[in-house]
DNA sequence: CGGGACGTTGACGGTCGTCAAAATTAGTGG
DNA sequence: CCACTAATTTTGACGACCGTCAACGTCCCG
């Protein structure tokens, strides 16, 4: 949340995200073609959002964790156009929109943070459209690690363990590759000696390596 | 724009969409790296956007045509990401971002106008992502082919004739495809009678089949 | 402790990328 | 207006990368 706020406006903010949830893992948060109210901070927990085209292949669109809002596709149709399903044990704020309009009316610092959350989701997309159209299984899979830890680190946790909270499956699917891909993508780093792997737990022992190969010379 | 204002507050959306400016063939609207100032309407013309990678790949994200809104992407770091270029001769409309906040906070319709444009941004990246991420090369074109042809009936044009305003590259890096296999692939189209096409003029002559192409049953 | 979900590995084939050459078109300057 | 050059497009041959199918192994979780 922005910084610079006096107390009277950190209240009422703190008044619209007064309604906490627990999902529990499999669980949805909210799913395609439900109606559109809230957003959602992460508190806790790890998601997944996906989508399903007609003929019934799905794409997960993005991996959520705490301190991330999701729900923003729902604003343009007032229904969702996507599935949001907890990977593990989630605790959420549900805020209703209609309410963060209208406080973002009154303070500035807020109407301001609500246009960079989704501009930044546009730029993440954006960054996913680079991946999924021109790199390689290796390079999606580095790129895909480097960005979790990377997240992970920012939020406490240790910059090269990582638990994956997703199986390989969910994994190929964001990265548009088919699970035996990223099996046998694991196992070449595992060779190479970029990484550790047992099972979820990954251990990134070369972080050099694996952005040279997200960035090939 | 959104219905039902009053005469004052449309006069106030007005005053600061005042600002138009031409933008040949080629030039740039702005680039990556550009200080963000302003969200841009597109009046007449057409634009690609593209970003560019560290080692030099560079993917096109969107094609936006008239009645769009491009310059989303600067909100979040006071900065572009990505660069816009001219596909054809244009006219934009150049809105500062700042007058735009400061608008929205007053004229509610305004507001939610804004939110709406985000997440329908948002949303298309998803479709982008299904696709770079679930379909082969026909397909791509086929849907490709569709919402181009949709979004130009949209506004008045042809359901079934339209000009291509990029190259094969762009459509390519756009679907995550070589140009080479965007020209075979319409070959194809017209070896199968779906499509005619002479140079960068398209004639949809069968839109079932393309349906059909996108949604294998 | 057993069953089902998840993950690994191998063999093989298809799709699409790469490289190359030729054809067609568009743009530029005389 | 035309000639000429650069850009774009088409097509072919070939190979790499990744998907498909299958079998087996491993790990949870009840």
């Amino acid at each position: 949340m922005p910084v610079g706020l006096s107390h009277e406006e950190l209240d009422r903010i703190d008044s619209i995200i007064g309604a906490r949830r627990k999902v529990k893992r499999g669980e949805t948060l909210f799913h395609n073609g439900e109606r559109f109210t809230h957003l959602y901070a992460i508190r806790t927990g790890f998601f997944k959002t996906s989508i399903t085209s007609e003929d019934g292949r799905d794409q997960v669109t993005g991996f959520q964790m705490a301190g991330e809002i999701i729900g923003l596709d729902g604003i343009v149709q007032d229904y969702h156009t996507c599935d949001a399903i907890a990977l593990e044990d989630a605790e959420i704020c549900a805020m209703p929109f209609s309410q963060i309009e209208d406080l973002s009316r009154e303070v500035n610092a807020l109407q301001h943070h609500v246009h960079k959350i989704m501009s930044r989701e546009i730029v993440r997309e954006h960054g996913v459209m680079l991946l999924l159209g021109s790199m390689r299984a290796e390079e999606r899979l580095a790129a895909f690690l480097l960005n979790l830890a990377q997240r992970l680190h920012a939020r406490g946790f240790s910059q090269s363990e990582l638990v994956l909270r997703m199986t390989r499956e969910e994994i190929g699917s964001y990265l548009g590759l088919k699970l035996e891909t990223i099996s046998r993508t694991f196992s070449k780093f595992v060779d190479e000696g970029v990484v550790e792997v047992k099972q979820r737990h990954v251990h990134i022992l070369n972080t050099e390596a694996l952005q040279d190969i997200v960035n090939p010379k």
